[in-house]
DNA sequence: TCTATTAGATGATGTTTATCATCTAATACA
DNA sequence: TGTATTAGATGATAAACATCATCTAATAGA
């Protein structure tokens, strides 16, 4: 094992997990913060680099924040698929809404669903931004959807209200006072 | 009718409007391009001032963004107040859905809902901030339940989730592309 | 092994911004 | 009417930041 010195060149695959490493942190800081408020320099701290590098693995932080953006759909994507797989539609459908709107989700952005976290955001990015969020949005949708009974597109419409009704009641709680936040869970909660 | 010379002192009055326009300016502006994208100066320019003198109306930006948002929550209360005036009860609410599911106001977040154009900025922002923020909710869950029959808690719950739904289908439709945006539209639409 | 390439470090740069200090000419009250 | 007060203007200041230029030491390919 040697320790890295100041300015050493790395491997191919070291860079690789150094790409992973920003993405990801870039990922939960943008989530935690919010886009203006997460820095290059903080992104590549989190990461363990200096921010000079940062531009030999992006051109620009937008381009940055669409990568982290879907990493983080690709989660969320993958644990909803997960629930689908141990427990079956509709009981997953259920345990995800759950999981949604408890109090550990609404109190930790950094790893949660990136449309309570930074949908107002997003609206300000530049189109490829948005681009990037609408299709992790859609395959939200259709990952839920196959949780559900009934016919394809009524599947698709019930999973968009579902979605569309856990993002709204997460970013009003923590957007709100504890106790308003409580009442908006509680009456999603069902 | 006098022009008003460079350093002028203002009557009371005067600054009364002043005031206003600020918060006016404020609140259109948050809602447009975010709190963070949104400077002073833009605002006391707006307002048709200068920078130096918005101290003399807020102590800091975070006392006035608190104070464009109830302007906001405000006018959206008064909004759906004229509606249930107007058309009754269930009319309103099935009129005021129909229109914060419109393009125009998924267009035009600078005079719509401010839980749709910056509740996920509001969530990191100071407590004095989302206790404001909580009680503009409160209030419109309040308004949007006058419309609706059946007990009360079963009336302010219902509201509370219809305010989540439209929220959260407008906040996803403006971080997306458009077609991701129509179809979650169509399907909050019913 | 030798050399061209490049990941990451260091150190500007220019811009944007919140906030403060100071100044001036009206207002408001005595 | 005269004087203390103050709304708003002008100009500074200091902190953040995205991005660029340059440097260095490894890697990767011959």
């Amino acid at each position: 094992m040697e320790e890295a010195s100041e300015k050493m060149r790395v491997s191919q695959e070291e860079m690789e997990k150094s790409h992973q490493r920003i993405v990801d942190g870039a990922a939960r800081l943008v989530r935690k913060r919010g886009i203006e408020r997460t820095s290059v320099a903080d992104v590549m701290n989190e990461a363990g680099l200096t921010h000079g590098g940062f531009y030999r693995h992006f051109k620009t932080k937008d381009e940055l924040v669409t990568a982290a953006l879907e990493a983080a759909f690709a989660r969320m994507t993958a644990d909803i698929e997960a629930r689908l797989e141990k427990l079956g539609p509709e009981a997953a459908i259920a345990d995800y809404h759950a999981h949604y709107l408890s109090k550990e989700h609404v109190a930790h952005p950094e790893i949660g669903c990136p449309v309570a976290a930074v949908g107002a955001d997003v609206a300000r990015e530049p189109d490829a931004t948005k681009i990037a969020f609408g299709e992790g949005v859609k395959r939200v949708i259709e990952t839920l959807a196959k949780g559900m009974r009934g016919a394809k597109q009524q599947k698709l419409e019930r999973a968009a209200r579902e979605l569309a009704m856990l993002a709204g009641a997460v970013t009003i709680a923590r957007a709100s006072d504890p106790d308003t936040a409580r009442e908006i869970l509680a009456a999603c909660r069902l």
